[in-house]
DNA sequence: ACCATCACG
DNA sequence: ACGTACGTGATGGTA
């Protein structure tokens, strides 16, 4: 090394790509290679060469034998699972990358990489250079010095910490060397190093702060009390056993010395060709290595078809209106997120060995006459990408689409519904074919959104539209293959349809009434301002928590509860601890209050109003929640106010759109725990649905064994609390900090529960083994949701994996009841020719406009529907209301 | 672009 | 010992 600016990097390759594995959901390239764990260890990878700039670097492995550490204690790293397969075909994928970065790389026999590394940091140290570690384990932490900086991997590998030694003083209170020390305590369980039973980190910290060492703590033993000084006297030999497993050898023999890992950056065009083969196409984009690659149009499908563009020449209408009978798939792209507005691009459609390209004004020619009636009989099947989407962009532009029959987006959802990016570029490699460019290398993004010139355009949605055609017979197999099948065709293709209908039709929004009520939301923000500005003493934004912070806990030196990374944590819960303290915090809740709804509601919804009809349009989406719920978007219109009476207001402004009509809202009553109650099949929640009962209350005398008079509202409120809880997926922690009660107590509570419904406890721990079995669960109607992390080793991956297994099953199964209704409902309608319409879903809630001839029908036929949508072993229930506005139905 | 906050089921 | 309740979307502030 020359230069005192050097920096050198060295990485714990085996530690990082295991929290890699763990941590990123399977990933397969076209080859079937698993590549999630080389793809997480990249991503850090070039996220640390970019902020730490090093000028020399190592990545060290295990050499995957025994090492020096195993001649002491045989079962040092035993109990530890086996590498999954999964993972081990990794590891010569990442180091074939790593090559391609031209990173050095190495292992020695009988060493790990922790001992590499701690050799050659201690090397550079001594000649006066800054060295940064990178790891996902805590025991590197050992390491760090003035001259050495430690990078923790956090949530994954996504993120890193930097530590210092003075971060490591902060967070634990002890110096970096004494890590060693704190282990040598607490053991550790993935290495399988003992420590002294009952001291956790909490205890060996305390020990530490005080005695500084292991060493000395065994001096003192005498001087400690009870268990544990049980604990550490018959385990001393244990716990110096354990230091010295913890402890990082820094005197490795190496042939190599810092000098021979000059690193001056990598060289593009092999790193392209490396990602390229991976299909790291978003690494690929991210380093704008595009044009760094003439391999890279290699994995883009070989056009193998001949590209149309209408309008060209004259034979091209007479051409697609010989292929239409033939047409196989169909793209349709407009800009923009929201359906409802933006510019309409182009169609293209796949008809044999051709693709047809067309803009969107060519739909105007007399020509098109032929493709516009293809797209509206309900006999001529199309595939497509997005056909929801579709079938709103051509509503606004005057066009019908009927006889949906495939689409790959909501089909590519169904088969994985936590998929993040839903695009065709994404979902074609995943699936083992030839890529397309993403929309953003085509278009740009945000303010450098362009509809590229006619022939680069006509060549992307013909690459697109063939990607379609070709894409839909493996989705469909695959539908086929998991029982997935009817979920598709029977409820979320139609439901598509349905979907798009409620958000043509919109609900009417009264502009004037949101106007008059935000007159009054502005009076009280102002009122409040003064007030708050007074009370401080300054005037400031309250809006920023950051001024905020400022403001209650330097200023006014309010209490702080709880922090966040920026700062002080100003939110409701802390407000409300701090109410008792000062008269200001009380007039900020309702100052966040009344601001919320004026932004997000008054003005929010107004924006959205049509000016022509005085309508809102949201746009439900169909492919986002894990779940399998609708969310709501543009605006969201499944979380209008509804709790609190200012709030609620808000709903006397959404009407119904012909006059002396009525809004009729109904909603299922207690549908998860009805889920719940069929799917566990526990006899005694069965039996209270079945008796009608209120179930929170029927909880409490359960839980609490008292009669139902005794049921008072606090014991009535806790058995409300824990049946949320299990729905949630229960744990202590939550739950007491829902109750404001301790965690034992919340336990309590829990522990009592399960004693009476014990097939709830059943079902929580099958559901969680099975998630642990097959890898992921699934809802009634066979919807499912990977779970990748319910075998990880990380704790709060894994508590969050197996809650998620005990909720998807409750929360999605109550989603499928709802849509099938929605499509049982949209079929009653049009079967009884019925003016009423279906405008809203919420989730359990489905909201219509009602003329006044049908409103009797519709008060029996809406719940009726919905309660005969799915047969459980208990009743569903729905309740009816209705009114002249929202607000009033309820 | 990301975070903190808060609206809903 | 670990440190969170499940699922969403919109907003304003801040880097």
């Amino acid at each position: 090394m020359g230069k005192n600016t050097d920096k050198l990097m060295l990485i714990d390759g085996n530690s990082i790509i295991y929290r890699a594995f763990f941590a990123l959901p399977p990933l397969t390239n076209s080859n079937g290679l698993h590549t999630n764990a080389v793809f997480g260890f990249t991503t850090m990878l070039l996220k640390v060469l970019e902020q730490e700039k090093p000028t020399h670097i190592l990545v060290a492995f295990d050499a995957g034998k025994a090492t020096f550490r195993h001649e002491g204690y045989a079962e040092y790293k035993g109990g530890r699972q086996k590498t999954p397969p999964e993972l081990s075909e990794q590891f010569p994928l990442l180091k074939e990358v790593i090559r391609s970065f031209s990173i050095p790389q190495f292992e020695l026999a009988g060493y790990e990489a922790d001992d590499i590394i701690g050799t050659l940091s201690r090397q550079a140290e001594d000649e006066g250079h800054e060295v940064v570690v990178v790891s996902g384990d805590k025991d590197l932490l050992q390491l760090a010095s003035d001259k050495v900086t430690v990078l923790l991997t956090r949530k994954g590998v996504s993120e890193v910490d930097k530590y210092a030694p003075v971060d490591i003083h902060e967070k634990y209170g002890l110096k970096p060397l004494q890590i060693i020390d704190l282990k040598g305590l607490m053991g550790d369980q993935s290495d399988n190093i003992p420590g002294v039973p009952g001291v956790g980190e909490k205890t060996a910290v305390k020990l530490l702060q005080e005695y500084g060492s292991v060493e000395n703590v065994l001096d003192h033993v005498t001087s400690l009390k009870g268990k544990l000084r049980e604990n550490i006297e018959g385990n001393m030999e244990n716990a110096r056993m354990s230091k010295k497993l913890a402890t990082i050898f820094r005197e490795v023999p190496l042939d190599q010395t810092v000098a021979d890992v000059a690193w001056s950056g990598y060289d593009a065009a092999k790193l392209a060709a490396a990602f390229r083969k991976l299909e790291f196409k978003s690494l690929l984009e991210r380093l704008n290595l595009h044009g760094a690659d003439d391999a890279e149009s290699q994995a883009m499908a070989k056009a193998d078809y001949e590209t149309v563009i209408i309008g060209d020449h004259a034979g091209g209408w007479e051409q697609l209106r010989a292929a239409l009978p033939k047409a196989e798939a169909l793209i349709v792209e407009a800009s923009g997120d929201n359906p409802h507005q933006g510019e309409s691009i182009g169609l293209a459609i796949a008809a044999d060995s051709r693709v047809f390209v067309l803009a969107f004004e060519q739909l105007k020619a007399e020509q098109a006459e032929d493709l516009i009636s293809w797209l509206a009989d309900p006999d001529l099947a199309k595939t497509g990408y997005d056909l929801h989407r579709v079938q709103l962009i051509l509503a606004r532009n005057g066009i019908k689409l009927c006889g949906q029959a495939f689409d790959v987006q909501l089909a590519a959802y169904l088969l994985d519904p936590t998929e993040a990016d839903p695009s065709l570029a994404s979902t074609l490699p995943r699936y083992g074919l030839p890529t397309v460019p993403s929309d953003e290398a085509v278009f740009g993004k945000g303010a450098k959104f362009r509809v590229p010139p006619t022939e680069e355009l006509a060549v992307y949605l013909a690459a697109k539209v063939d990607a379609v055609r070709r894409l839909k017979p493996v989705l469909a197999d695959q539908l086929d293959k998991l029982g997935m099948r009817r979920l598709y065709y029977e409820l979320e293709q139609p439901l598509a349809i349905v979907l798009a209908d409620m958000e043509l039709q919109g609900i009417k929004c009264d502009g004037a009434a949101l106007q008059v009520l935000g007159k009054e939301f502005q009076r009280r923000i102002e009122e409040m301002m003064t007030a708050i500005y007074k009370l401080a003493g300054v005037e400031f934004n309250i809006g920023s928590p950051k001024q905020l912070g400022e403001i209650l806990f330097d200023k006014l030196g309010l209490p702080v509860v709880k922090k966040n990374k920026t700062g002080y944590s100003t939110d409701a819960e802390v407000l409300e601890k701090l109410e008792p303290y000062h008269e200001i915090v009380r007039l900020i809740l309702q100052y966040r209050q009344m601001t919320k709804l004026q932004s997000t509601y008054i003005e929010g919804l107004t924006k959205e109003i049509r000016e022509d009809t005085g309508k809102i349009h949201t746009y439900y989406r169909q492919t986002i929640a894990a779940t399998g719920r609708l969310a709501s978007q543009y605006p969201n219109l499944q979380n209008i106010p509804i709790r609190m009476e200012e709030g609620r207001q808000i709903r006397k402004a959404f009407v119904p759109s012909e006059p002396g009509w009525r809004i009729v809202a109904a909603d299922y009553s207690q549908i998860e725990l009805r889920v719940l109650a069929h799917i566990s099949g526990d006899e005694r929640l069965k039996e209270a649905f079945l008796q009608e009962m209120d179930i929170h209350t029927k909880t409490a005398m359960d839980v609490f064994g008292v009669s139902k008079d005794q049921v008072d509202a606090n014991m009535r409120r806790s058995a409300k609390a824990v049946n949320f809880g299990i729905v949630y997926g229960i744990s202590d922690y939550g739950l007491s900090q829902n109750l404001h009660i301790t965690r034992k107590e919340a336990a309590a509570f829990i522990e009592q529960y399960f004693s009476v419904f014990q097939g709830v406890r059943q079902y929580m721990d099958s559901i969680v083994e099975q998630a642990r079995r097959d890898g992921y669960v699934r809802t009634l109607l066979e919807r499912r949701r990977y779970l990748p992390d319910i075998n990880a080793s990380n704790f709060n991956l894994r508590s969050f994996a197996e809650r998620t297994a005990m909720n998807t099953p409750i929360q999605g199964t109550a989603a499928d009841i709802i849509k099938l209704a929605m499509v049982r409902m949209d079929e009653a309608l049009r079967e009884r020719n019925l003016q009423s319409r279906m405008l809203l879903q919420v989730h359990d809630e489905l909201v219509f406009e009602v003329p006044e001839e049908e409103f009797e029908t519709m008060k029996v036929l809406v719940p009726q529907v919905m309660e005969t949508a799915l047969e459980l072993d208990v009743p569903l229930k729905a309740d009816v209301s209705f009114g002249y506005n929202w607000y009033e139905a309820k």
